[in-house]
DNA sequence: GTCTATAAGGAGATAGAC
DNA sequence: GTCTATCTCCTTATAGAC
């Protein structure tokens, strides 16, 4: 099969390596140009404006970073369940290692973000549907006592900052420890370890 | 006592402000002078280059960010000390809600800011002291059956990971559940008690 | 579809009057 | 110490030749 690399597609690539570098504001239009081998103008040509061209990105990177929500068959046993829905969730973060901060980036610095996203993801019936399923489970467990009593928005909040914040940190830890690129692998691993040991315990109804 | 506001502390105020929100990038001396109420020359005036402006208070943010490594007095029973420790952590956030998020994306974009990190936080005697402190205290409570065998940086990156998440993602969560300012002020107390709650039931040793 | 040239505006930094 | 004016550079976006 032959692969058809078209200049649009290109642009598009090289713009979200940089937009998630380092984000809208520091990226020119003219840094997505050098980087897609072509000049400047041509990237106005296919996507007009470089917010237009930044939307499409944005957008397709709250997916990602939403994906916990995505359905997991239940098994009926709420460890595994749970364990198998970290596990998949860290490892979506994993090879898209930089999405988390760049989001948190954007909604922070921009109030136009916020607002698409308020429109475009809140009010989706489908993840409402993902959630109310989970806290069924959730609540139905603690009656049962295998989990201590937690709000279901808590625990999600909780394992959400586990996995995102290790990949937000990356750069300060590497430095913090003076670490290369072969031992930052080795670090992520040796955390999504630890947040499965301490999401059970975490759960755990007191002794 | 006269209160002496002089036009150089103004500047400085203004400029921590506005670093703080939107980042060196996205903040111009122009912004700065407005905020300041004068006129852009002068804070060239001051401070020579938004560089060097820059730098002082970034590194006064930094500590404020490593104060979880001040030296709490260790009662000799070890929940209630961790549990002191993480309070004051999170209210210390608390009161410096941007800080986290700054410094993180300052990281992230500038190699300059990593290297400048290194050189002044990394190799510091006091900070290594005390987590060699708290590392022992750790191990023993470990041998002690106390907590359940952890390494004693995961233990401190989960802490991190859980309190400093809490304030990077505000303006998500702000977004996502249409909270207004005064909610937000009650949803970060909820986080601090499953928090601490969180916390000492994931160092519980298994059943 | 791809290029060069350029418009229009904002940035950081400085010179020089007062 | 404070101001205005200005230099130089870089930004986004477009016009127009090929």
């Amino acid at each position: 099969m032959k692969q058809v690399t078209n200049l649009e597609q290109v642009i598009l690539d090289a713009a979200t390596e940089l937009f998630l570098e380092r984000g809208f504001d520091s990226t020119s239009t003219t840094d997505i140009a050098k980087k897609a081998g072509c000049n400047q103008a041509l990237v106005h040509y296919y996507f007009r404006t470089k917010e237009n061209l930044f939307q499409g990105i944005f957008k397709k990177n709250i997916e990602t970073f939403l994906s916990f929500a995505n359905n997991y068959k239940y098994s009926g046993e709420f460890f595994p369940f749970l364990e198998k829905g970290i596990e998949t969730y860290f490892d979506i973060l994993k090879s898209n290692r930089n999405v988390p901060l760049f989001l948190i980036k954007e909604f922070a610095m921009n109030e136009d973000r916020r607002i698409f996203f308020r429109e475009n993801f809140v009010h989706n019936e489908l993840r409402r549907s993902v959630y109310y399923k989970f806290d069924s489970i959730v609540k139905h467990e603690i009656e049962k006592g295998v989990i201590r009593p937690i709000e279901t928005l808590n625990l999600l909040l909780d394992i959400i900052s586990l996995c995102a914040f290790t990949f937000i940190s990356l750069p300060m830890y590497a430095t913090w420890l003076e670490k290369d690129e072969s031992e930052v692998d080795y670090y992520i691993e040796d955390r999504k370890k630890e947040i499965l040991l301490f999401v059970r315990n975490g759960l755990q109804p007191p002794h």
